[in-house]
DNA sequence: TCCTACGATGGACAGAGTCCAAGTCAATAA
DNA sequence: TTATTGACTTGGACTCTGTCCATCGTAGGA
């Protein structure tokens, strides 16, 4: 079973077997699907599984923590099963693939009390762009 | 006439009351307006300028690289004129104002070698977030 | 085993954006 | 100034992504 899973039902979450199959669907490192994309690879496993319920478990688990919504390209969210660990992303600008990067220092760091217009600053995200060795 | 307005004249951009009007809505700072929000202002000044004129000037001024597309939560993207001085964004989380900023130092130093994966890279957008004075 | 509240379903709907055929017009040439 | 023409504009249809809701099904406790 995958960590999420156990996480999961640690949790006390009621397991279905739609709800199963979404979560392994999520497993892995460098993870970041579509909802869509989600629901293809779930319907595999499950050919019943609705689109609105992949939709309802996708906001269910990132309401908990579990799962970060990432939106790199302004087209569809990708869902990072690597939430726990706070991480950056790297994207290719050529074929889009997006890699978990962990840069060092602190982000927050680099904006200087005269450029936060008197915000109470609480995190940053980062993208970083460039081209993977393929499209390079 | 605006800054924007000039620098596309000294291109050679073909003009029509419709982009001089696109482009007088998209001057000042610290603006990001969606696409939507473009047309509704444009409509005022010149009522029968269509979505579609607006879609098409908007991706023109992209391509040019007088306008850059800022999509910080997901929805609909929106359009900043400050393209040519490069800058990052600092976004409330409770009433979504988004702020230029400018920080000091260079983002790419944060991402080491091992952490490239092979990557050329070549920029990096941080959106910071927190609360603004009126939120917090 | 039975109940029931929570979860799943699917279809309608909404928001954002793209595409295209047809009409219009800015800029150039004569 | 007028004619010409290729670029620009228009509006409607369409796609994609996501939300909502009434109804049905079922996991898990009694």
């Amino acid at each position: 079973m995958s960590d999420l899973l156990e996480r999961l039902l640690g949790r006390g979450w009621r397991m279905t077997s739609q709800r199963r199959v979404v979560a392994e669907v999520l497993s892995g490192d460098h993870i970041h699907l579509t909802a869509d994309e989600v629901h293809a690879r779930a319907v595999r496993r499950l050919p019943e599984i609705s689109r609105s319920t992949v939709y309802n478990t996708l906001g269910e688990l990132v309401s908990l923590g579990e799962v970060a919504e990432v939106s790199t390209d302004g087209r569809a969210k990708r869902y990072d099963p690597n939430a726990r660990r706070s991480h950056q992303h790297l994207v290719c600008s050529g074929c889009g693939i997006i890699r978990d990067v962990h840069p060092v220092g602190d982000p927050l760091a680099g904006l200087p009390a005269e450029q936060r217009f008197g915000f109470t600053v609480s995190g940053a995200e980062i993208t970083y762009r460039g081209l993977c060795p393929s499209c390079a």
